[in-house]
DNA sequence: CTTGACCTTCCCCCAAGGGGCAAGGTTTAA
DNA sequence: TTAAACCTTGCCCCTTGGGGGAAGGTCAAG
């Protein structure tokens, strides 16, 4: 009967590993299953159909934290969709962002490459690949260079010493 | 005189977090440097460099651990730029994958936000978002009670990552 | 009885640092 | 001189989505 599966045996069914499926658990994607009388989790069909539910949203782009969102929103009974519609017009929007970046850095290595050919017979200092090219890399990172570096203690007086 | 500059010094001229150079200096990147009486880092201007080295390169794509390479690769008197060369050659035919990849994703994103307008009229089950769309995994049939499912899901995790 | 496949929990690992803490050093204004 | 304000030190835990593996329990077949 198909009433009881075994992690492995519903991994296999939705295409993951076990591992993964503990770690949904612990993560509270996956709500804990029974367990048998030698302690091995008992999974209902209902799983599979959970899992694939999570396995789709990830393929969204969707992280755990969101589909969980998601999840919880459904159980508290009321439908999902408007949530999921702003989660994934905002995904839409980041991944624009991202593919503009990932375009600007290859032009940017493209660059370089094609540097490189133009400077290989002129030897350059140690590395035109890298020392080389244009002024300045934009490096969106973390740390906004304003003036002060992190003057982010000025309320609270230092620890009590 | 900026013979001896203290960390915090030094990350505002090469633009990183004090965070980041100590960071740095326990994976390799950077040299330990010499410590003043009071236990401060004390770096020379060649730290600077260093360290735009660093972020240029990692502004290219490079992980640290490559650049440790290239720095290692370097110290060791041969100019690494063959290796570069080849570095950034794979790093962008990576990117051009990941381009691929996200391209494909936001297809998928666009097509389910489209379908979400021809079915909001209609009120679909739960959520047409992530329940819609076109079916796939055929589950493999019967979990073979007595062959072994180790087998190496090595797949394609999750969507474009 | 003994493999071997499977299950359990537990802990550490990845990238690239960020956040926070306690303790102590330095600098500056009153 | 002294107190505040700031800087540095090391340390530990957090992030994502699990992977790897140890140590031990369980179940079937040979």
């Amino acid at each position: 009967m198909t009433g009881g599966l075994k992690i492995g045996e519903l991994a296999l069914r939705a295409g993951v590993t076990p591992k993964a499926i503990r770690f949904y658990e612990r993560t509270g994607i996956l709500p804990p299953p029974r367990r048998a009388a030698n302690r091995y989790r008992v999974y209902g069909d209902e799983a599979v159909d959970r899992l694939r539910f999570v396995r789709r949203a990830a393929g969204l782009g969707l992280t755990l934290a969101e589909i969980r969102d998601i999840i919880a929103i459904r159980q508290g009974g009321r439908p999902p969709c408007a949530h999921v519609h702003e989660l994934l017009r905002a995904k839409a929007a980041e991944l624009d962002r991202k593919l503009a970046d990932l375009l600007i850095l290859r032009k940017r290595i493209r660059q370089s490459l094609a540097a490189w050919k133009r400077t290989r017979t002129t030897g350059a200092a140690v590395c035109p690949h890298i020392e080389g090219g244009p002024k300045r890399v934009s490096t969106a990172g973390t740390a906004g260079r304003g003036r002060p570096l992190k003057s982010k203690r000025g309320g609270a007086p230092l620890g009590a010493r």
